[in-house]
DNA sequence: TGTACATCAGTGAACGCGCGTTCACTGATGTAC
DNA sequence: TGTACATCAGTGAACGCGCGTTCACTGATGTAC
């Protein structure tokens, strides 16, 4: 449960708008996207239903929040994973399971990047940061003969139907046991591509 | 619209199941999936809001109809598109495709299939023989050196996070503005995975 | 061919609910002087 | 150090809404005899 913080008065909260946000990954994560409900999480914060209003324009905007935390984050640990690694191949190989790792690890913020169907304004899309880096390093290792932009799209899309399988529990339970399983079952995909299914 | 057919006699619908489930479809693709509503449906089908309980014991069954549609008309998909196909390998490429295609023809089947949250009591998943015979074919391809297991998650995370990225607007117009791009995108990543990115 | 009756697919009123959002308000904070 | 005042973050009552679901009902159909 989000709580609210030392800073918090009675009256003030401290960090009202923080507390909302965790509230709503943890109401959707326990009952779906469809579920969440501001007056809930207000509820969940301890503060009276109109508060969140004083921190987000509308229901909506709660999703945008969420969805622009996972595309930082996203960024944040693709940069990661391929820091020190030369080899352009090997550096795309970990940036497929760190985006992979990161699904499991946030999935409801995965939801809120893509599935949602909330309307994006357009040009308020914070996803492009993580993409480019990954589309960056796919035309890499793709090399110069090949297409960059289907080079971008095929890197792209094995992690996250990986990704969006295990989400949605398609994915056999001990391939998903734990974070080492699912980095394993990322490694042996990527491998599974660059071998057999490959040739 | 979907409209009363020339069986309905003004107070007999004729096959208002079926109208129902295209009506909840149609929703589901112009508002999302969250704002589904029975009672929309039956307007849509033109009649009266309690009429869908004859057919359906309540929403939740709906959304596990359009589901199990789905997988019938996803495994008829894969069975046609590899008919006659004798390389393994180029047998999973046709599926992979046809499952992009499936993806973009059935944007509200797919979401019902694999995104929603509504619980899926264990048994009545309806998924077997579509994803069954995607494995077959993915461990045929990869040959009997290789797990095949690990073969057949590669083989399934490919196309289906290229159908989610299609499906959530990620991928540029360009290469969705209609079935023969969709379809060119797809066969492009596919030879992206046998020849560079592969090795 | 006609009639009685069971069955099925609709109707429409009613229930109770939680929600999103607005609004006038009040309590706490911090800054200028 | 003290006071006035603008600003900000909460409160709680109120609105209107559409929804899911139930229920007793009625109209149409088809079958047994």
């Amino acid at each position: 449960m989000a709580q609210k913080t030392q800073t918090g008065d009675g009256y003030h909260h401290g960090d009202l708008r923080a507390a909302v946000l965790s509230a709503a990954v943890e109401l959707i994560a326990e009952r779906g996207v469809g579920k969440l409900s501001l007056r809930e999480c207000a509820r969940r914060a301890g503060v009276s239903h109109a508060a969140p209003y004083r921190h987000f324009a509308n229901k909506d905007a709660v999703l945008h929040a969420i969805a622009q935390e996972g595309f930082g984050w996203l960024y944040e640990a693709g940069v990661q994973a391929m820091e020190g690694i030369d080899d352009a191949r090997d550096r795309l190989d970990a940036y497929g399971v760190a985006y992979v790792r990161f699904a499991i690890e946030h999935p409801v913020h995965v939801r809120a990047m893509f599935t949602l169907q909330f309307e994006h304004p357009d040009g308020d899309d914070e996803g492009g940061p993580a993409f480019e880096l990954l589309q960056r390093t796919a035309a890499e290792a793709a090399g110069e003969d090949a297409n960059p932009e289907h080079a971008a799209v095929a890197a792209w899309a094995l992690p996250h139907g990986l990704s969006m399988l295990i989400l949605d529990g398609r994915i056999p339970a001990e391939h998903v046991a734990d974070a080492e399983a699912v980095d394993a079952l990322a490694r042996a995909v990527y491998a599974m591509w660059r071998g057999a299914l490959g040739r």
